[in-house]
DNA sequence: ATATTTGATAACTGATAGGTATCAATGGAG
DNA sequence: CTCCATTGATACCTATCAGTTATCAAATAT
């Protein structure tokens, strides 16, 4: 069975009328005949009950007209859709990010895709740098935002926000605002920092800091989530490092030191994969 | 486009590859690859992703083969229809049930059926809650005897028999109708209980009963079948708790107690799709 | 380095969808 | 009643194209 069948047998079920039915298919009234017959064999029914003058279904034929009108319309439908997925209309976009790009890049991203291009679905995922990049080269992921300086071979990168480092110091701490001049006042500090399984680049980075301001920091926690170091910096287990924008987004009871003079700056970038054939990606990648 | 791409479609979008596919379909593979790329052109789409060693689809052959499957299911089970009805019929429906159902219930509807709707073949299949509700939403199955508190979105649910709880022991034991007051005269004993995934929502409900009776019930055996449960309290292999409405219907060696004063019960519940369009269905809900 | 596997290409062939010409049966118009 | 238009079915032809075999180059695996 075939579906020109179906859009034969529909036709003639509509105009109970071989001749008309085949001038509507643009075929010839014999060719009909015989589909329409070999589609009674095939499927071992009779459809039509035909007297010299007169075609009408039989119940069965009634019954297969309405299966018939729904799976060619269904079939209408599906190939509709198909060509608003392959544009990248419609899809689904596969988002994993830093916890740092919750607070403003990522809000804004969905916005914008909210208002440019709804519809596109989203999926998002709170991954650490090397789980996006595994993820997106073996194209589990369509987008990552990431901190890293450069991308490994194959990706592609854009930066979205450029940020200096602050250090992170309980409210009623000795350095403020007014006497902090550099980082070396908290050379005997114990430091909280983020996991290096979490972002090596990112922890790596932090050691440097230190190294330029002299000394190497005691490092006393590590922990994967901003919020958790936050905590840990308020109860006085110690002083933090983190970007800047991280002040942004949440109640904080901890203070924030952006450290002067330092060339030492943080990317949040989001990395793709440029050979990616999912169509939404290209449409996403507009906005950014 | 005709069906034989859809079918072709199909075969090679599990098999991700193209020679089992067409191997698969008993034809050679070159004649398979030039169908799916007229099928590829006819629609405007790229569906699959080929690169020299691996096939995997597209987001737009995703979206398809989830279509694909269905189509070409919806037009199998159309055939059978159609078959039935050629034969004088209305229609088959396909029905699952839990065993607990076999008892009373299932023999009422078939009874009712044959004398108000003799028209309508039925075929049926003793299956598990999940089983059923996932067949019910791929259109495997017309209708479902389940217990559930609540049904899955998209299905449409009716209560056909309300049941309290029954202690099953060994005829010999010592707790009978006349001294039996608490379940918790049952904390010290082995339970035999169905299996958790035949159903989970009964399995922890009777899991709660013993909880409220203020004990944790020590579970020896488990099984999917009632009479199987049955043999194994009648060998003393421990107690069970079952549906009340199962002491009909089979020649019991064992004792049921009906467990007084807890607000536990369980519902059987006829769950149905409402898109589906098996007519035999509309016509079978008019009996319940 | 060798063998095996992948999908793509090229050229051939056989089945069959659709064409033309025609038929017998029916029913409406005169 | 006759005539004629209209119905679907039949017989035969042909051009298309689904499916074939025989290859290929590229990529793994051994």
């Amino acid at each position: 069975m075939e579906l020109r069948h179906l859009q034969y047998f529909k036709a003639v079920a509509e105009e109970l009328n071989f001749r008309k039915a085949a001038d509507r298919l643009f075929i010839s009234q014999p060719g009909l005949s015989r589909q329409i017959r070999q589609l009674e064999e095939l499927l071992g029914v009779q459809l039509f009950e035909r007297d010299q003058k007169h075609v009408q279904l039989t119940p069965a034929g009634v019954y297969l007209k309405g299966e018939v009108d729904f799976v060619l319309n269904h079939l209408e439908t599906t190939r509709t859709q198909l060509k608003q997925i392959d544009s990248g209309k419609i899809g689904e976009l596969r988002i994993g990010f830093l916890g740092s790009a919750s607070n403003r890049v990522l809000p804004d991203l969905l916005q914008k895709l909210n208002e440019k291009q709804p519809g596109i679905t989203t999926s998002l995922e709170e991954l650490s740098n090397a789980m996006q990049v595994e993820m997106i080269q073996k194209d589990r992921l369509d987008l990552g935002y990431v901190r890293m300086a450069i991308v490994p071979e194959g990706l592609s990168k854009k930066t979205v926000l450029k940020d200096s480092f602050s250090v992170v110091v309980p409210l009623d701490h000795g350095v403020n605002s007014s006497n902090f001049n550099s980082l070396s006042q908290f050379s005997e500090e114990a430091f909280i920092l983020f996991s290096s399984d979490y972002s090596k680049y990112y922890y790596d980075q932090i050691m440097g800091i230190c190294r330029d301001a002299g000394f190497s920091p005691q490092i006393r926690h590590k922990s994967v989530h901003a919020l958790t170091i936050f905590k840990l910096v308020e109860n006085r287990m110690g002083v933090a490092i983190v970007p800047t924008s991280l002040k942004e987004g949440y109640e904080l009871k901890v203070r924030f030191l952006e450290i002067p003079n330092t060339s030492q700056y943080t990317e949040l970038s989001a990395i793709w994969k440029p050979e990616n054939r999912n169509p939404a990606l290209k449409r996403v990648l507009a906005l950014l």
